[in-house]
DNA sequence: GACGTCACGGTTGAA
DNA sequence: ATTTCAACCGTGACG
């Protein structure tokens, strides 16, 4: 459990562990490429500057804006198809060590240096998921290379998640200039299906506490993050912290924009600083949301952002089905 | 003063 | 159901 929310030095709010709400990162880049410096950037939001530096370092690399995926666990190996070669070569050849099994996944093209699976989870393998061969194989042989069921999909392909360790796949151009998200997901779904674009953006964007966890599904499936609270509560001078500001939380616009991200400034009326307030850390977020509302115009108004606000919204699909689970708990034990 | 880097203490989620 | 472990997080400090 994330504590209750700690302040930095700037009297911003984080979650220590929890990566900033979207709407931070969101905004981070907007500004820089506004032309704002990463020292006023994180000032003005109130985010370490080491922070605005690894954000801007990794959009810059990325594309992506988006937290990396936490937790889990790395790529399996062994994947059913690695099993089942492993299970052909043990009824071949009963007698096969496992690093010869290893020697011949390589040699056979099964595997490549990379996924290669160690001889230690060879060997677990052979015990844990092909056991007693000699029993097994008259039962298997009546069946169609009848691999592990699951999972039907290849691990790699579910962590292809975001990450400043998972470059621009090839066949993948960076999209420098806007947040090109959407070239991160292996989804057979139109980037505009599953972005949603504005509609969904405007209420990611501005983490909204209701967002509709279904449209956050897409992304759930490419990082193993469920995207965080961030993405759907309510924020805390960018930190969602519903329990913190528990009116601002359900403070909506009657745009259905939320009030959470008003507090920062907007591209169109950026001031050098923000107010030198030793910031109540929930004090950005009291829910003042006319502010942003009514200068909202970091999407039109013709700020380096703009041509491709379709872009940038687009990255917020954020997607999670946790997205609820995160949040309303919380909110309901706060409340 | 600005900024890149990294140790740290933390969270997360698959195995 | 619980534990382990390796991924990620942002902060804060250093240079």
């Amino acid at each position: 459990m994330p504590a209750f929310g700690e302040v930095n030095q700037l009297g911003g709010v984080f979650v220590n562990g929890r990566p900033l709400p979207n709407a931070i990162r969101l905004r981070i880049v907007e500004l820089a490429q506004l032309g704002i410096r990463p020292c006023d950037i994180s000032r003005q939001l109130r985010v370490s500057h080491g922070c605005v530096s690894k954000i801007l370092a990794r959009y810059n690399e990325t594309g992506s804006i988006l937290p990396g995926a936490i937790g889990g666990s790395k790529p399996r190996v062994t994947t059913p198809t690695v099993v089942k070669h492993i299970r052909t070569y043990k009824q071949r050849d009963p007698g096969i060590f496992a690093w010869e099994i290893r020697d011949r996944l390589l040699a056979d093209g099964v595997c490549d240096k990379f996924n290669l699976p160690s001889v230690s989870s060879i060997s677990r393998i052979l015990r844990n998921k092909i056991g007693n061969l000699s029993q097994q194989s008259h039962y298997e042989s009546g069946k169609p290379s009848h691999a592990p069921p699951q999972p039907a999909l290849p691990y790699n392909h579910l962590y292809s998640y975001p990450s400043s360790k998972v470059p621009t796949p090839p066949g993948m151009a960076a999209l420098p200039g806007h947040m090109a998200m959407h070239r991160i997901w292996p989804s057979s779904h139109s980037v505009t299906d599953i972005l949603g674009i504005r509609s969904i953006t405007e209420q990611q964007i501005s983490d909204s506490p209701s967002f509709p966890s279904a449209k956050l599904e897409e992304w759930s499936a490419i990082n193993r993050t469920n995207f965080p609270s961030a993405a759907c509560s309510p924020l805390v001078n960018g930190v969602d912290k519903p329990h913190l500001e528990p009116e601002a939380k359900y403070a909506q616009t009657p745009n259905g924009l939320p009030s959470t991200v008003n507090s920062y400034v907007t591209p169109a009326s950026i001031p050098p600083y923000p107010p030198p307030t030793p910031v109540s850390p929930y004090m950005g977020f009291s829910g003042t949301s006319s502010a942003y509302v009514s200068a909202h115009t970091w999407q039109g108004s013709g700020s380096a952002l703009s041509p491709h606000s379709c872009d940038i919204a687009a990255p917020f699909a954020f997607k999670s089905t946790a997205a609820a689970r995160d949040f309303h708990p919380v909110s309901a034990a706060a409340l």
